[in-house]
Parts: C-alpha cells; structure tokens; sequence
RNA sequence: GGCGCUAUCGUCUAGGGGUUAGGACGGAAGAUUCUCAAUCUUCAAACCCGGGUUCGAUUCCCGGUAGCGCUACCA
C-alpha cells in the first residue's frame, strides 16, 4: 500500500480468487476461479487465493473446507494463500488513512435503525447529513468517549462528479457521484467492511486485474472511489457474466440446492477437466468451433476478450427425477466425451475406488479388463456400478426370465440356445475369436440367426439386454462364471 | 423506486451493414455392429418489439419491453 502501483503495465499479472467462507463452493465461483487461473497461467502471471473472511458471523469452517475439497478436486494450484481475517491491521490503516485526508467521516448513527431514511420510497439513501457534517471536535469528542460509530467513505457531492473505469469485458463504466451512497468502511465493531479490506488487500497485494462476477460491476465504482483516496491506480477491472438457473435467478444452494456445489459434480461422477470445460464455456468462447478443450489448450488460447456479457443459462432440471437431470446435458455429454478420450489404465484408476466402495474385492488387474468394455458406455464415473455390476456380483441380481428369450423366438428357443451354449462353450477357449466362430457355428447349426444365439447368453450372463460385446465379456468373466450363469438361466426357464 | 448491465435456435454460442445467420448439446429420422453404447448421415429449431440512420439492418443509434445486478455497519 506504500507504493501505489501495480503491476498491470510493468509485467507478470497477478491475480485473485477471493471466495466468502459463507456457503459451499458453488459452480459460479468455481467458473471464477479458473478464469483468474487460466488467465494467470496463460500470462505467466500469479494465482492468489484469498478468503475473504471479513463477515465472522457467517463464516464456517465447514464452508472453508468446502472450497478446499472443491479447488483440491479440480487440480488447479495457486501461488500465494491469504486470510483476510488475518488482516486486520492493514485494512485499519487505510481507513484511518482515508479518514485522516478528510475522505471518510465517523457516523454515530446506531446500526439499521436508518431505515426508515434508506427505505424511503422517494429515492436511495445518499448519507445522513448530520454525520457527513459533523464537526470534527466533536465527532473527537463523542469518538473518545466511547461513543460506538461506522466510518463512510465521502463520496464528492460538489458539482456533476462522476467516477470511471474501463472494464476488460463491459468497456466503459460511468457513474454519477450522485448515484452512489456513502457507503461503509468499518463497521461499528472496528472490522472492515467488504469493500475496504478488498481494496486495502488488492493494492497491498498489488492485484493487477481483478476478475469477478458481474454483481461486482456496480460496486467497483465505490472501489475506485476508495483506490484514488490512497492514491492507488485500480487494477484493470473484468467482470464476467452470471451463472443462472434456468428460471433466470442467480445460482443459490437455497433455491437450488446441491446441483450448485463443486462437490456435487464430484460425487456424481465428473472429470474434473470435463467440468472445467464446461465451466469455461458458459460466458466465454474460443471463437472457434472447438468445445472439448483440455487445460492444456484453454491455458493456451484463455483471453478475456472472449468474455461475453450476458448470463449464462445452466440447464440442469429444477425438480431431478434421475441423477443425469440434474446436471446440464452439455456438461454430461462432455464427461462423456473426456472420457472416451482417457487412457484405459488412467480411467481405470478412476474408476477402481468408485467399484470399490461397493465391491471391497475388485482388484485392479480386473478392473483394468473391465474397463475397455464400458469406456464408451458411461457418461459418469459412477455408472460403472450400473454397467458393469455383473463382473463384480457372485451372484446376479434377479431378472425376468422373459429377457432371455430372443427376438422372434420363444421359451424353448432360448432353452435351446442355453443348452447348446453350454456344451459348446464347455469345450472352447475363452478368447474372442474361438467364442465368436463357435458360438456363430452354434447358432447356425440351429438354424437361428446369430443375435437370436446371443440374445439369451448376453441375458443369462449379464442379467439384461443391454450390456457390453458378448465375447469381450465372456472372455473376461471366464469360463467357470460363465456357466455357472447359463445353468442358472436354464432353470429359470 | 433509483442506478447499472444484458438481449441470436429449448440451452451454450459464432458472426456481423448485403450470409442459404455457422457450430455444439439436446430432440427427430436413418445407416452400421450380436444388444446397448460409440460412430456416420439427414432433418426440425433463433437474430425481443417499435422507431431512426442507410440503397439495404439481425448487426449502428434512440425508445420500449423483459431479465439480471447493485441500492446493508453481507460479500
């Protein structure tokens, strides 16, 4: 703060990701985030997390571990870690320094009982002028003696004074002093208001360019206000479009529950660099007609002007009926898309602990086999304990023996197929290719087409119609389950 | 109420004074494989409204409307 620069025209840009520890870490301020990141990332610069934890009545700790558990699980590192609460001494002097030019004044007034003067229907609440105007001996005299006060910013009321600043997204902002109150700085209780400690931290941070959510916009010309009153040159400014339901109202955990939270994405099932694709683009494009993107190629193209202005929608379904609702069709679909990009072995890996939670005993050799034959089938992590549950089960759920029978086909078809598949499959080896020219042999000798034969084994050994290749899966649940699984079809017959 | 911001298919978006207004998801139809999935092909689907500027506006300007944000000793 001794030195009012920053470093937005000398080089490395720095920037900040300053969450409220007052709720979970939502998609909005995750988006927030990795936009402070890539561009950090993209521009050599440095990522700073800072809490702004200012508010000590609705701060939690659960809160501060939901944005860690969420920035762990999305990967992205930072350089630099701060807590505003620890602050404290700093934010103080830059009011005191304010007030000291004569650019804040001490206001007795006792807390929400201006009311009746703010909510006035005849227009906003500027400041009580019997504060603004107060001597200072007195305002001493009353300060001294105990007398609890807030101290307001003076915001310039003399001729048609206006405040200014170009914003990276929205351009030029202008706003009339007459329009913006003298708002607080420090509160009655000596902490520092939002608006203080964000500015006080960002130039002692020396913030280059702050990049924030769009409900910052209005607010940023009282932070300009405050940045001139210690002869700081403002950071360079982007504010970036709202996240919004699909009714059009800001995301809230209160109105739209979990599918707001990091975690959530998490639990269900996401990658988190098919998260951070999808996240990156709601309100901002790479101008070109690619969507999936890696880290590697957003970090490479990130620019603010690709930014746009307006809310984006995130199109999950109010009342979910199915877990896949719940969650942006998009936002599934590029899961689904990471991935059927990912190497067998590295999504095996991701999916191993996911088996495990219900299937203690699935090793990795076994998932490593497994995890070709569903790759293309699974749009959530979690869907491998629905696509893939026969591998793991010593037993098969029950099923409809009416599955078992095959197209244009009836119960003693199938109980023909059944019992040829079980000598023949008796006597062959478990690899594709013996399985696939046997099993067509069979069916031919049957005289029945060959998915009229693997109709009834893909139901007996999978318990439902629809699953992955048949002699894929055949050969890795082996021979011994195999049969024992189309024994058991028989006599359900 | 005041102030500010925004407005292209259902959703995310590209574009920009003259275009068949492009792409993606989702939807529909078809091809293909042993089912499912994946893949491929095709189709339906949009410039908020009204003025102005202009030879010509979806694009520029103004107004309206709608949505959102701020208007706290919350952030």
């Amino acid at each position: 703060m001794s030195n009012p620069t920053n470093s937005a025209s000398s080089g490395k840009p720095r920037v900040r990701f300053a969450p409220s520890p007052t709720g979970f870490l939502h998609v909005g301020s995750a988006r927030t985030f990795i936009f402070n990141w890539l561009y950090a990332r993209r521009n050599n610069g440095t990522m700073i997390l800072r809490l702004d934890d200012t508010d000590v009545e609705r701060n939690t700790d659960a809160s501060v571990n939901s944005i860690f558990e969420g920035l762990k699980w999305l990967g992205l590192s930072w350089d630099e870690e701060y807590k505003q609460s620890e602050r404290g001494a700093l934010h103080r002097q830059m009011a005191e320094a304010i007030f000291q030019k004569g650019l804040a004044y001490r206001d007795f007034t006792p807390a929400h009982t201006g009311d009746s003067e703010k909510s006035g229907a005849q227009g906003t609440w500027l400041f009580n002028s019997g504060m603004r105007e107060l001597s200072r001996d007195e305002s001493d005299r009353r300060a001294a003696s105990g007398e609890p006060f807030a101290l307001r910013f003076r915001v310039p009321r003399d001729s048609g004074q206006s405040v200014h600043f170009t914003d990276a997204v929205y351009g030029d902002q202008v706003k009339a002093c007459a329009d913006i109150e003298d708002f607080a700085l420090l509160r009655s209780d000596g902490m520092p208001t939002y608006h203080l400690a964000s500015c006080a931290d960002d130039a002692d941070l020396r913030i280059s360019h702050i990049i924030r959510g769009q409900d910052h916009l209005s607010n940023t010309f009282k932070h300009v206000l405050i940045f001139e009153a210690v002869g700081y040159t403002p950071p360079q400014f982007a504010h970036l479009p709202l996240l919004v339901a699909p009714d059009g109202t800001k995301l809230s955990k209160r109105r739209h529950g979990p599918v707001v939270s990091v975690t959530t994405y998490r639990d269900a099932g996401f990658l988190p660099e098919a998260f951070i694709n999808f996240l990156c683009l709601l309100g901002w494009s790479p101008k070109d007609d690619r969507t999936k993107l890696n880290l590697q190629e957003l970090t490479g193209i990130f620019s603010l002007e690709g930014i746009n202005r307006a809310n984006a929608v995130v199109n999950f379904k109010e009342p979910a009926t199915t877990p896949e609702e719940a969650f942006d069709p998009k936002a599934i679909w590029l899961n689904a898309e990471h991935i059927r990009g990912l190497a067998i072995e590295d999504l095996s890996q991701r999916l191993l602990p996911i088996v495990r939670e219900v299937y203690p005993n699935a090793s990795a050799e076994q998932m490593l086999r497994i995890t070709p034959l569903i790759r293309e089938r699974i749009k959530l992590l979690r869907e491998v304990l629905t696509g893939a549950d026969f591998f793991f089960v010593d037993q098969l759920p029950p099923y409809d023996p009416a599955e078992l029978i095959p197209q244009k086909g009836d119960a003693a078809m199938a109980r023909k197929v059944l019992e040829k598949a079980q000598s023949v499959l008796a006597g062959v080896e478990f690899k594709h290719d013996p399985l696939d020219q046997s099993l067509r042999a069979a069916a031919q000798e049957l005289g029945i087409k060959a998915g009229q034969m693997f109709q009834p084994i893909r139901v007996a050994i999978c318990g439902r119609k629809n699953a992955p290749p048949l002699f894929e899966t055949l050969e890795v649940l082996g021979k011994e389950t195999t049969l024992k699984r189309i024994k058991l079809g028989i006599e359900k017959l």
